[in-house]
DNA sequence: GTGAAAGCGCTAACAA
DNA sequence: TTGTTAGCGCTTTCAC
């Protein structure tokens, strides 16, 4: 049978509100009797079940987390991010992933409903309906979209784009061509903005954008068209990585050499791009930072301070490889 | 305020009790009293409170995760098996990570005291110690050492290695060199069997073994060593993707063609492979089904299923790209 | 400084 | 079939 704070009391000879103002350094115990309640905690190796004190206190010690499937790499480092702080503070992490679309969804709801945790981090959310009637704190991680209302942490895509930008520029290349991500994504819009805002300082015109796609494939696709058409471009950004790689594939059947000839830049800094030939310059998220972020947010949040009105933004930074 | 079983009784005009019996579909309820119940219960938008009931059951429906680190990308495969499991089977998932040592290891054991979950999964765990005294039930996912007493689960490396073995024995390779994982690993004895019986069974000789070590850099000092030395060798097995990929790196500032000359097999599928030039052959593991069958096989001791007494090995197989 | 007692929201005998 | 009564293991007034 495990031990519980009734049987420590019995032992130290105490009542089990002593052990429980020992338990939470409430002062207010006498030191004799304070020690004689700790001998017997150690002695007998007792914990406080955690699920007890939740109920009695109201509050659990954990967080919520909802992330969209953990095998794409940058979840890994968020969540990294989100536990370190967690552990740090002393709080559990209750992971759920939304890998069964709007089922997912409902789960975690009922997860909350049940007020099994305190708050929830929210990785990129399929929905937000269910936060509607739900008065649980929540930080959203999230640069596909606004939300507005909730407390938001995303990386700086534009200021990453404008760092590929000035690379280029500053390797004189003036009419570079753009393969974008998914239309109608903030992330795209701020990618988009960011690089273009830029050459347009610089003085130079809108460069030219095509549509990718997050493959490799399309990539490949966007840039063999790219070579067939009459576009003329000197460099290329990618909006994201996997379509960089692709780009890379059309590059070298169509021996063009890289960096000289055209330079690439992607952008996620995936495990991968390290370690392609030539190795791919790109743009890397700060997702551990954005994990940690979020997490110290949400713990102020719970510990009764306002929401912050704007979205928590954080900077990006170039990765020089090989391809540019 | 929360609604409780209380006050869905009170509207029901029926006991708790009552409301507890339909709520966990204990029959012996009056048809028509369970239909007012549960127009409550959807009136109301109520859920059980997970702490009361697990604090009254006994159980948590709770199971603990232990990972060495979410930023390796096998940890986040695993998990994610282990998570469609458990949340096909409405548990919940509490992650515990052991990036600070015996910190982390000691925040995790109280944890388990603390009765904060039914059974645990430990992802090789940097020790065991702690679960002498827990009575836990706990399943190991560990291929570095065995666990006597533990249930555990880990991918077949033998027979991996095996397969690698016959791949560039059919490539009519006799004399290959192994560059192997850290040594006194059991994952690197059986993947150094393995490939050693096959070419012992095909009448060749062991194969000769050099000591690599989980990074590119290792790779490529253990090739261009090879290279220097007088020891004929003409294909290269390496014990996991990135010494493969140092491997490739060494080879080609040797201008020694791949697979032409000399064919590379590495292990462990990493994501990097699929995207190097020439694209890396390898031995895939089956991370997420362990993930998914260490749960299952948790689940299973949780409804009082005795352990099984040897580890459940799962198949691995072998990825055919461009260097073998 | 310490204890008694009530209560957190539920389940589970035991009666009725 | 249903309600009553105890807990589960803790925290927290409120007395003393």
């Amino acid at each position: 049978m495990r031990v519980t704070i009734a049987e420590v009391a019995r032992r130290a000879r105490v009542s089990k509100a002593t052990v429980s103002r020992v338990l939470n350094d409430r002062g207010e115990v006498d030191a004799a009797t304070a020690v004689r309640v700790r001998d017997v905690i150690a002695a007998t190796g007792y914990t406080p079940s955690a699920g007890a004190v939740g109920l009695a206190r109201g509050r659990t010690q954990t967080v919520g987390v909802l992330v969209p499937g953990l095998t794409r790499p940058w979840v890994g480092d968020v969540l990294q991010g989100v536990a370190d702080v967690l552990e740090a503070r002393g709080y559990a992490l209750l992971l759920h992933t939304a890998t069964r679309g709007a089922d997912s969804i409902t789960q975690f709801a009922r997860q909350v409903n049940a007020n099994t945790f305190d708050g929830q981090l929210l990785l990129e959310p399929p929905s937000t309906d269910f936060l509607r009637t739900a008065t649980t704190p929540t930080v959203i991680i999230d640069d596909r979209a606004h939300h507005p209302g909730f407390p938001t942490v995303a990386p700086d895509n534009r200021a990453g784009a404008e760092l590929a930008a000035r690379h280029l520029l500053a390797a004189g290349r003036t009419t570079p061509a753009v393969i974008t991500g998914p239309p109608r994504l903030t992330r795209t819009h701020d990618r988009s903005t960011g690089f273009t805002d830029a050459y347009h300082r610089a003085g130079h015109p809108t460069p030219h954008h095509v549509e990718g796609g997050l493959t490799r494939e399309a990539g490949h696709a966007a840039v063999t068209a790219l070579l067939a058409a009459t576009t003329p471009f000197d460099s290329l950004f990618a909006h994201d990585d996997l379509t960089a790689l692709g780009a890379l594939d059309a590059l070298r059947e169509a021996r063009i050499p890289v960096p000289t000839a055209i330079p690439v830049i992607g952008f996620d800094d995936t495990p991968a791009a390290a370690h392609t030939h030539p190795a791919l310059t790109t743009i890397a998220h700060p997702a551990r930072e954005m994990g940690e972020t979020a997490t110290t947010l949400l713990l102020r949040l719970l510990a009764g301070d306002k929401p912050p009105t704007t979205p928590q933004i954080l900077p990006t930074h170039l990765v020089i490889r090989e391809t540019a």
